[in-house]
DNA sequence: TAGAGCCTGGACAACGTTGTCAAAAGCGCG
DNA sequence: CGCGCTTTTGACAACGTTGTCCAGGCTCTA
């Protein structure tokens, strides 16, 4: 009964039209029964069952149920595409964010979710995979099937494309990094303060020699992070090799290299500011390699950081809370609200758990 | 700039239906131009809009070119409700999980997103929070939205609510636990196996009095890791004493109680098999504020597993894959295919580090 | 018991798109 | 120049729902 991997099927990624022209209306939905069909059934006019599935007022009890039990029987489901078409709402908002299966973006993921929730909305969502392209691709997908607003975590730089959706009313909030070339809400993470604070704390135990490991320099966060990086140094009067800064992808096999190198160049560090959740994991495994002990702090909070020996002293985000702001703004701006684009910032918080305390060797 | 929690506002979950049907129609969708505004700016019919808009055949080049730029001086967007409501197919499925933040579903999630945009459609994806009733509330209402196919985690134990929407060629495969009440394609970890393994692994290595913590004896997998518990001692011929056995919630404070209660008893565990990765978490914990040895292995892998000392020996499954072949299932439901339900088992796999090896103390 | 007023129910048009089908336009050939 | 043929184009009716509006039945009062 076991099965192994299977190749995925990939074929023609276009809207499906197979010319199938000639299939029978009715058998489109599978013989999805309709509004007409429960009216013939329990024998009223066709408002009436719509006035029973809205629970509108002014039917007769003895007609309701009547109706009810129409729908009971036919297994009768409200055709939504339909109501969107005449209504101009479609009760749905679009997530757009870079991998759903980073541990990050779940809970941020899970937090837009329960707020759409609370307001009657779904929630479609899409990987960009870091991807500009990609991420443009998604949003106008989702802005044809007219969500009433985006959540984006932005891969690209330039969001001029967007334009003309927002002018057209789609509400919009770009989350984690701040959208390219044009006007929008923003809720961010303290970035900057955030590692200027971690760097200033590996300092303040003694570290001079310090790298910086982050993302590629494209995204937004990566050069905030290391511009406090740069201020915590300068702070201290401490002049910065370049050799302990790298930035790149955040692949194990990059970050690897860059953590071994910047501990066995010239010049090496004592300690490491690792820029995000990926480059933390993986600059752990390096440091846990080595015999001689390196101080770490990291950007984003990991499970089990604490169980680490030594823990792993982090510079916290809270995920949960930026997707619950952002959402929060996105249906105030649906509810009418025309404030002008605001950036909100979240603070960040140090947890110190013993690798960013310890001492420089060597 | 900084700010702190904000309470979410709660309003009534209703269609939102504020009975504001004065609006100017045209005001909608925020003036948004239609194919029709398109044609009469090109000044051309409405269908060769609709032709150019689908890559049809057979509109002249020059045509063509004079549309294209009316949709683009409009920034025309084709409206895909209206196109759903005629052709019936939506080109989105939806996802049914317990939980977005939970590592597992993570990966399970990106897996199905990705063989849907490989077969061109959108993915919806909701949170049942293990709430039956949540679940059947989220897919009433993606099966409202016409969605071509359904991929479900089930939280509930009865799903013959689903049957009108099967009938009605709703394709649908479940995940990770079996359907109840209903025959549909099912896609599991072969949780028995796995867990029998697991537990045959600590006897290996000399434990006989072993503990089993686990999820909630109505989730499926609970109940089948722990029939996999009792086969291994029952091959081994070792009698379960009851108070080894823990199923329930798995939320920290349970399981916490759970453990040490069953390390303290009047017949204390040297080893510790725990049913998923929430629960081996919280274990982990337990066992290392302890000065005495325990062993243990977990069901689902974990991050950072191999950093721990000693490492966590799990059984691992993988959630990827079991969300790429449930999606890949219903695709193929949804390309005609009409087999009979299947139920696809995928094996698990012992990776041992360590924490599962530590020999019986006291 | 007639008239005013309320309540219930239904006919109808719209929402924006696509499938059908027929008309118009272009073209070659006798 | 007219005929048949192909190609391009557009008018029109759906799709299933909801908003508008009116008709008919009822209650209540004078």
């Amino acid at each position: 009964m076991a099965e192994t991997a299977r190749t995925s099927v990939s074929r023609l990624r276009s809207d499906g039209s197979s010319t199938d022209g000639t299939a029978d209306a009715k058998r489109r939905y599978g013989n999805r029964p309709t509004m007409k069909d429960v009216a013939a059934r329990a024998g009223v006019g066709l408002k009436t069952v719509s006035r029973v599935v809205n629970g509108e007022p002014g039917v007769t009890p003895d007609t309701e149920r009547r109706v009810q039990e129409a729908i009971e029987a036919l297994g009768f489901r409200r055709n939504d595409s339909a109501r969107v078409l005449r209504k101009g709402r479609t009760a749905s908002i679009g997530l757009v964010l870079e991998d759903l299966a980073d541990p990050f973006y779940g809970p941020l993921s899970r937090a837009v979710e329960e707020v759409a929730r609370a307001h009657g909305a779904l929630l479609i969502n899409g990987s960009s995979a870091e991807d500009p392209d990609r991420e443009q691709e998604l949003v106008l997908a989702l802005c044809a099937r007219r969500v009433d607003g985006l959540v984006i975590i932005p891969a690209a730089d330039d969001h001029r494309y967007l334009e003309p959706e927002i002018a057209a009313g789609v509400a919009t909030v770009f989350v984690d990094r701040p959208p390219g070339r044009i006007d929008a809400d923003v809720v961010l993470s303290d970035s900057f303060g955030g590692a200027r604070d971690g760097v200033a704390h590996l300092i303040a135990h003694g570290h001079r020699r310090i790298g910086f490991i982050g993302d590629q320099p494209r995204i937004h966060t990566a050069i905030e992070r290391l511009r406090g990086y740069r201020a915590a140094m300068a702070d201290a009067e401490i002049e910065v090799d370049e050799s302990w800064v790298s930035l790149g992808p955040t692949d194990p096999e990059r970050v690897r290299h860059a953590a071994e190198a910047m501990l066995t160049g010239a010049s090496p560090v004592t300690a490491v500011f690792a820029g995000n959740n990926r480059v933390t994991v993986t600059v752990v495994r390096v440091i846990a390699a080595r015999t001689r002990p390196v101080a770490l702090v990291g950007f984003d909070d990991i499970e089990l950081a604490d169980l680490l020996s030594p823990g792993v002293t982090v510079v916290a985000q809270d995920a949960a809370q930026l997707g619950r702001t952002a959402a929060e703004r996105l249906f105030r701006q649906l509810d009418g609200a025309s404030d002008a684009p605001e950036l909100i910032e979240l603070p960040t918080r140090l947890i110190t758990r013993g690798s960013g305390e310890v001492p420089p060797a060597g």
